[in-house]
DNA sequence: GAATAAACCGACTAAGTGGTCTGTCGACAA
DNA sequence: TTGTCGACAGACCACTTAGTCGGTTTATTC
């Protein structure tokens, strides 16, 4: 038992300092060694709990990305309240998050899905299993806001899906570099403005 | 002269082949010697015409990336017409080309964006040139749009422009994975409704 | 046709790379 | 006390990387 707890200790630790690493340097860009030296670890270490450099990486997306992911970026959006509402709170949450926290990981998901497209079909297929999960999440959101009578019944909700999910990638692709606190605001005015132009009358967005 | 044309042309093919294998494969996953064997030549050819690596992609980025950006990005929006027409226009045309084409360069700039953030801030530095030129021209084109009475006077235009800038980096991003064609389709109908929701009853956007 | 210089070749180097393997060490069970 | 086993150490291997360098080819100029 104890013994099992130091195995799940090392293993987070090798994880969060590996996501931390692949995160700001790319995963081809990043050797074991790189997060090895970080921890003052062995080889003998990190081949004694994974497979491979591959199988590391998909258990970092498994346990870290994913949990990131539904915390910020699904559950906030679940509940019967208006789905623009939630949408808008959540989006400013996690944007926020990325101003003032370089190392928020609640969007690696971004640079790892350009990373790996069209080179790990293996990796490339984890990512976009996630993507689909906040798709679908959001579609059903959307829908539900339709039924509640919040949001435009003529409106494609895959559509407003697809929408937003290019448009949270790309900002935060944007952020990272230049004056993202000021690019934030900007960015959810106009988030503002589009859902203004897809809810209803009576559902009194903003 | 003529010795001069054959310099030219090697180096043209070089980087051709050089941002096409860049491109698929990522800065730092594709070695010079991958582009060299798929052109059948040696080191000593590379490093007579290119300093480093490094000089190698900057050049590549100044001949081809710019050139690119330019031809569907910015002269399609420049003219008097309406902006948002000319927009939707732009992007319809890119966006086409991308789904087509898989070697598309339009937009190769999402990539690199993504894979020197943080990492090599040299390079970084004339991508970030190129947003940037990419940026002013949205911003004075929907300047031009409120001036002509195309574009509701209350709206940001810089707001506009980051908005806009962060969908298609998103799309771009999205498309290559999944079904580009049909994301293509929903994210060109979003941006005309986001689109007539900025603009003037009298314009006629749409 | 000799001289010259640019274009190109490819063996080489030094520093990594992912991954293997033999081993050490301490906890714990018998 | 001894034996077992999991956690870890680190030397090592085969291979790849960016970059170097002495040399050869090729084309032009006089």
């Amino acid at each position: 038992m104890d013994k099992n707890l130091k195995r799940m200790a090392t293993m987070q630790r090798m994880q969060v300092t590996g996501l931390e690493l692949f995160y700001k340097q790319g995963y081809y860009n990043t050797s074991i060694d790189d997060i090895l030296k970080e921890l003052s670890l062995s080889k003998g270490a990190f081949y004694h709990h994974f497979e491979s450099k591959e199988d590391f990486f998909i258990q970092i997306v498994e346990n870290l990305v994913v949990r990131k992911m539904y915390s910020m970026l699904i559950e906030p959006i679940e509940g019967p309240d208006n789905p623009l509402e939630l949408i808008t709170n959540c989006f400013e949450n996690a944007l926020e998050t990325a101003v003032h926290n370089e190392l928020d990981f609640g969007f690696v998901l971004g640079n790892f899905l350009n990373e790996f497209n069209g080179r790990n079909p293996k990796i490339m297929k984890h990512l976009s299993d996630i993507i689909k999960v906040w798709e679908v999440n959001l579609v059903s959101s959307i829908q539900r806001g339709k039924f509640n009578g919040y949001v435009n019944r003529h409106i494609d909700s895959e559509g407003v899906a697809v929408f937003l999910m290019s448009s949270y990638i790309g900002i935060r692709t944007f952020m990272v570099e230049n004056a993202p606190s000021a690019r934030k605001y900007r960015f959810m005015t106009q988030i503002r403005q589009y859902f203004k132009s897809i809810a209803t009358k009576e559902g009194a967005y903003n």
